[in-house]
DNA sequence: GTGTATTTGTTCGTATGTATC
DNA sequence: CGATACATACGAACAAATACA
């Protein structure tokens, strides 16, 4: 869960835990993460905070966004 | 109430009176403290005392202050 | 993607009372 | 007596990050 005690910023957190379900197999390579309405949900945070979450993701190189399909967890 | 007449600084009495309602629970463990500038309107108080009866919260180890976030009551 | 709101961080200036030199 | 220093308190303004709509 996110925890707004703690210093780290939402969208950090949100994306520790996709990464660390990515890490975990819990979503396999080549599979699609969840949706951003579907993140706002799951974490209790804004859009805006899932976007930013995912564009995390993006930038360590976890995953691959693919527009207009979804955002899919690159083989290692 | 913070009482200007009292020879007790300003910044220690909203302080102090923020630490009772923790103390008591009325603010729970993990929740945030009014922001600053609720304090200021709440006590009367401008923003600087506000801020020095925060920092002095944190200094009695009684909250944790987050930049952009808010300050939170540390747990027990 | 944009815009707005919130919150803390920081820096000025001013005024007052107290204490010290 | 005057001059200085310090702490308290207020006010205003802006910056930056976060979060939400």
């Amino acid at each position: 869960m996110v925890d707004p005690m703690s210093p780290t910023p939402l969208y950090v957190q949100v994306a520790d835990l996709l990464a660390a379900e990515i890490k975990s197999g819990g979503i396999a390579s080549g599979a699609a993460i969840p949706s951003e309405s579907r993140l706002q949900q799951e974490h209790g945070v804004s859009r805006g905070t899932a976007r930013r979450a995912v564009a995390l993701l993006v930038e360590r190189g976890l995953v691959v966004t693919v527009p207009q399909r979804g955002t899919y967890v690159k083989p290692a």
